[in-house]
DNA sequence: TGTTAACTGTCAAGCGCTTGATATGAATCC
DNA sequence: GGATTCATATCAAGCGCTTGACAGTTAACA
């Protein structure tokens, strides 16, 4: 830990490579944040044997019902392969179903089972535990703040 | 896009697997916020062949020269064989030196290059400009105070 | 002084995801 | 009706990172 090692002296014209404010920004903050309660969802949802991939794409498929694997992919953020993947070992464990598209015969549905409703009702009272725990000290206004914050921030680089 | 694909009726005793608002969570938003910013980061940088990943690694030296690869790990949140990895790139590039530790001689130091301070020094530039548009809306209290809020999240996460 | 503990760096193997390419089905345009 | 365009799903290859294991170095301790 050396929080003073580079020596801010006098500025010349361009003789500073970057602002002196560089790791107080933002982005890595956000970074920060987001690596810390996901690596603790992460952690929590172990004792259930499930990753958060998992946790996201089934509660996704919860609150969508009948979602394709391309639609999921562009929600989670990855490419239909992963989701694939993620999709294949969830149906081996009985989570997930899929079904043939009712209007294109190529694509297909993913449906939860109800032994994937179980395991996700299970998995999201300890994410709602961790979210409790993050959010403790702002109280529900601050929480409300944050989240509308996040929301212009998100907007605002999807735009540029 | 289904928004009310979900059913919401009457509650019976434990019907409804998770709450009708995890979508709007902050760990969500989080998420997709970190997603949008480190995404457009990641695209602007391209157009300098530099990864996120590597402007990362060379801001951290940056401020904090002699770091020793482990540590380096710890900031970045990766394995340390993730970062030898990073650095041998780097070091190829002439970018990054590694030196030997002063005191512990199977240690290396690492301290960026003149070519690798010039690099950084492009790639901030362009970095500053995405923090500028991703805040844009926000005004300088909108920030300090999402700042502010995300260093509450994270050191609430770290210490459950 | 020898021993233990802690930390760093590296090798090997495996896994998850990505990029690229291909095939199928459906909708649109001429 | 046939051709074009678009979207979905899937296969193959490659890459980056992780887990696990091991060796080298230093400091703390009895």
């Amino acid at each position: 830990m050396n929080p003073v090692a580079y020596s801010r002296g006098v500025r010349h014209d361009d003789e500073e490579p970057v602002g002196a404010d560089a790791l107080d920004r933002v982005s890595w903050a956000l970074r920060q944040a987001d690596w810390a309660v996901q690596g603790l969802k992460e952690q929590r949802l172990r004792s259930l044997g499930m990753a958060a991939a998992h946790y996201a794409l089934l509660i996704c498929i919860h609150f969508d019902p009948g979602l394709t694997g391309a639609e999921l992919a562009r929600r989670l953020n990855v490419t239909p392969q992963a989701v694939a993947s993620l999709v294949a070992r969830l149906e081996g464990r009985g989570q997930l179903e899929r079904r043939p598209h009712p209007r294109h015969r190529h694509v297909q549905e993913l449906h939860l089972t109800d032994a994937g409703r179980e395991a996700l009702r299970e998995a999201d009272a300890l994410v709602v535990e961790v979210e409790r725990q993050a959010t403790e000290k702002l109280g529900p206004e601050g929480t409300a703040l944050l989240t509308a914050l996040l929301r212009q921030v998100t907007e605002a680089a999807r735009e540029a």
